[in-house]
DNA sequence: TGAATACAGTTTGTATACATAGCGTATCCA
DNA sequence: TGGATACGCTATGTATACAAACTGTATTCA
């Protein structure tokens, strides 16, 4: 049916946007878009101005859509930003959850903790994206969201590599990711408040770690090219 | 031609409702924007996307756009997050401002004295309007950008009656509003980052007073009716 | 009488054809 | 040879026709 082609295009765009399938600045191929999808320039043109409105895209007078680029002034802010908003939304949530809204997320952990175990770290960093999503969800405040929403995809593109550990070191980050999200899980339950805001930060503290590292990684060693290499270089 | 159209269908759009024009919940007829606009369903559709990616307007699937509603809840949570992405906008808006980004600020504020002078309610909660989303982009924050956005645009909306002012008291209220603004660009250009945080606050404890009159109201006297009217009213 | 279903009208969604604008290239002139 | 202009191509924007879905009403059957 047309609708499940449509929102089968935007689900797909969303998640090759997240894992970074496309790349931050690349140009989006309307044509080859609507042949991938199998719908004509409308439909599609549609899915552009929503992306565009969650953030995924931006759209300039007469030129094509381009995914969200991710340069270092907005890296900077990001950072400032996150922990802010992640422990108010944590807060709200914890304060404003339903009832109905706990097996859900309750749901949606364990398919990460299995994405995480299989080693699929594309799915796992999905999965987080959903999870923290979710959360969002449950302050029922939609002026935070927004903020949130937009977090999330720099987050979630940022931390691919993250689900994705060379060394047992960050497989021991990843399992205490996982424990965070357990008893964030139980806070938010509780209503526990202070309780998620210390969690949340706690993981935003082991998140920043990891993403500050893959943006500013261990520079190359200093001697990989010999003298008489680097004599020839130029 | 063309794209004018379409742009002064979009901006017309977003000023109705942020005046009320267009009330909060009202479905929109797309069939009569149409006619309206002198454009075609195609444009007029994917205006209606844009304005609900800015959150202007929400739509369901198979089902006309409606514009956003202000219930309790969400006005609840208004009045909870304003001051703090208020304040924490016009700090980083303090940091990061560019030196051309001052004189459109300035501009703007004069719109806004003069409309407020001509008693040109409209017009005045519009500028201010424009004013505070002219701070937001100087904070260079895409994330808070976000929420700031969709706040002014619950702001504004509530505001509809403050610049049209009933009393002596509340014509005094405008005034000190103008006042802030031009502090708050003199800070916003000094960089001076704490004092425009104050003055935020400031700013936002006058527009809450006058918001939560508006929201609840004084009761109305409860001798309206004498007994006998009482008597006979059912 | 009440409920359920079928049908008509309206509204929403999609496809396609057409118009316009940006962009690169090639050619011509100085 | 360098620059500028014109031409054609591609990509973006718009209009319209067609298809599907939803809504309200009327009719029929229990």
């Amino acid at each position: 049916m047309a609708p499940d082609r449509k929102t089968h295009c935007l689900e797909d765009l969303r998640m090759r946007i997240l894992r970074q399938e496309i790349a931050p600045g690349a140009d989006l191929d309307e044509a080859a878009i609507c042949a991938e999808y199998g719908l004509s320039r409308t439909p599609v043109r549609e899915i552009f101005q929503r992306l565009a409105g969650e953030g995924y895209l931006t759209q300039g007078q007469n030129r094509g859509p381009k995914v969200a680029s991710m340069d270092l002034p907005v890296m900077r802010m990001f950072f400032q930003t996150a922990p802010m908003i992640y422990a108010n939304v944590a807060r709200l949530a914890a304060e404003n959850r339903r009832a109905d809204e706990i097996p859900p997320l309750k749901a949606t952990q364990e398919e990460f903790r299995a994405a995480t175990e299989a080693g699929d770290a594309g799915s796992a960093a999905l999965l987080n994206h959903r999870f923290h999503r979710q959360i969002g969800e449950m302050a029922h405040n939609p002026y935070l969201l927004a903020s949130l929403n937009r977090m999330l995809i720099d987050h979630t593109r940022l931390s691919q590599t993250f689900y994705r550990p060379a060394s047992v070191d960050e497989t021991a980050r990843v399992k205490a990711a996982i424990d965070h999200h357990d008893a964030m899980i139980a806070a938010i339950e509780a209503h526990d408040a202070d309780g998620i805001v210390d969690l949340t930060i706690e993981h935003w503290n082991l998140s920043r770690d990891r993403l500050e590292r893959f943006v500013t990684p261990d520079p190359l060693p200093l001697d990989v090219l010999s003298k008489e290499d680097r004599a020839n270089a130029v």
